[in-house]
DNA sequence: CTGAAAGCGCTTACAG
DNA sequence: CTGAAAGCGCTTACAG
């Protein structure tokens, strides 16, 4: 047989009808044990697999989740964020669980933006990873009218889309715990609180809560637009110093901004972990390669995944779960 | 209309059939503009998409690429190796350049390894990105019949399967080319060259090459199965110390190795790159943050995934580049 | 428990 | 340049 084998080449070789088929392969009760049997092997013998454009054309359905990254514009493979791959490949594994296939889409140029995967009979549903940075993704995909779409976001600076998020607060409150652990008196917050990105509100706020909890008062080292998150926390941090500083320990509201205080702090003599206390949030790589290495709070990727399809699927229910939880990793920046 | 539009609402809306509409949509030729317009008009007017899978049926292709990241039993998303990432990332990028959509599948255990992406109408085609370590995933791919597939492998230890590789020889060349450049007088290769990983001893080749070339005689420091390539590397720098040691440079097989021949050699308390040089091979990122961070050779990512889509669809030209180029990144342990 | 028949929504020869 | 008709390969009411 030169041709692709159907479900009617199974049929004839089974000798039964071609829904007998359709029912045997899809596991269907209602199929006698023998009947299935006979069906599978004549399946095996001619090598038929279900073609899944008809099976899917006919069931309504695609049993297949689109992923879009949000890149910036001009990045290359290499230059994307290690998170967004592992988040990707967390998604992938979660949808896999739960039996569907993934396509997956790295966007960055306006033109290629794209979000009708269910209209095109693509997918069921459609996770979007974003980064807050390509403002013009954001747009176009808030655009997109939400009625009759299954969509869940991850980063999204806006709150009116269904989000999975960090539970942020718990981190601003992990890292308060840890620095009044190690013996730091007057731990600062040090980032933008009325940043597009959102979430380092949400950072700042479980920082405040710990901060009261302890009966001490928030201090807010804030940063200001920059090149790089690096260049802002250094900035930032040098401003601090030039007004005699005050705080003992810095958590800042991401690794990026962590790793440029460290470098202003190195830079103007001010040890650490020994004067200062540092810790981030994102757990980089380069949180690992750091001098001294930096403590840092981040999401746990395999419950990011797992919730984000969850939520694209048990959106009918009360309270689904969209916060992920959040850990501490312990290095030198704060070892005292 | 509650209903998903079809083909023949937006022919109704049109006052045209829905062959025009198809062809209008499918930007045939042979449409008048006028009636390209109003089709197009009347699509956007009733929200319509045309809906791929019966697209696909009729058609009989797919315009879907599967790409397949074969994993190691255990792993999770945080754990894959970033190049694997990248790789993806790459190969995404360069699908979709050609036009197509990817389906993507991370594949770590043996009942999940699938390759029959074709048979079941899912895509036009497979590229496979494997590490040598998962000896089983190879042979579930190996086992599948060639005939009668498209399917494309990075980082195959069989030669006899359509692979992209790394221009390991050209590696060799460079990394020899550099150390005598930076006036080291007799740079030996670290690794194993009989490893089921056989772009190792591609990479020797080229490494004598270029020793020769430059009336040296080659010299194999070799390693010896450890538990991680790192102690490999170790072990091998400390048994040749011991006999006196006699190279002033070393060109390592992978990153991994010429991280823990670092490792080894301040152990031992010999300078680097003062005494010894050291390079390596595969721009790991922890190659950034070593002390002395680490010189070394690395494919071009961008590239790979453009030769691993072109390998695929244009598999009856006559010599398609199989070889990915690769560049040197020079820091400090080769620099003196 | 199984079969005959309809139909999912397109694309593409075939006519004109 | 456009239309009427067939058919891609399944799944699923509807009968029995």
């Amino acid at each position: 047989m030169k041709r692709r084998p159907t479900s009617i080449d199974v049929a004839e070789r089974a000798g039964v009808s071609q829904s007998t088929v359709s029912r045997a392969l899809a596991g269907s009760e209602v199929i006698t044990e023998a009947t299935r049997a006979r069906v599978l092997r004549a399946a095996e013998e001619i090598g038929y697999f279900v073609d899944e454009r008809a099976a899917r054309l006919r069931r309504g359905s695609t049993g297949t989740l689109a992923v879009v990254v949000i890149c910036r514009p001009g990045e290359s493979a290499a230059d994307i964020n290690p998170f967004s791959y592992m988040l990707l490949g967390s998604v992938c594994l979660a949808a896999s669980e739960r039996g569907f296939e993934t396509l997956v889409s790295f966007q960055a140029r306006e033109e290629q933006f794209f979000g009708h995967y269910e209209e095109r009979g693509w997918a069921d549903g459609l996770v979007v990873i974003g980064t807050t940075t390509n403002r013009a993704a954001w747009d176009y995909f808030r655009g997109l009218e939400k009625a009759e779409r299954r969509v869940v976001y991850w980063g999204s600076p806006f709150d009116d889309l269904e989000w999975v998020r960090s539970d942020n607060r718990a981190a601003g409150r992990l890292a308060v715990e840890h620095l009044l652990a190690q013996g730091y008196r007057a731990p600062c917050f040090l980032g933008a609180i009325d940043s597009p990105q959102h979430q380092f509100a949400e950072r700042y706020e479980g920082y405040c809560d710990a901060m009261r909890a302890a009966g001490l008062e928030p201090c807010l080292v804030p940063t200001r637009d920059g090149a790089t998150r690096e260049e802002e926390g250094a900035a930032a941090v040098e401003a601090w110093l030039d007004q005699g500083g005050g705080a003992d320990a810095i958590f800042a509201a991401c690794d990026a901004m962590a790793l440029g205080a460290l470098e202003a702090l190195k830079q103007r003599g001010v040890a650490v972990p020994g004067e200062v206390g540092v810790a981030g949030f994102d757990d980089l790589p380069a949180a690992r390669f750091a001098q001294p290495t930096l403590t840092t709070i981040a999401p746990d990727p395999a419950a990011a995944g797992s919730l984000l399809v969850d939520a694209l699927f048990n959106a009918g229910d009360d309270a689904p779960l969209r916060r992920v939880p959040v850990s501490l990793t312990v290095r030198g920046s704060t070892a005292r």
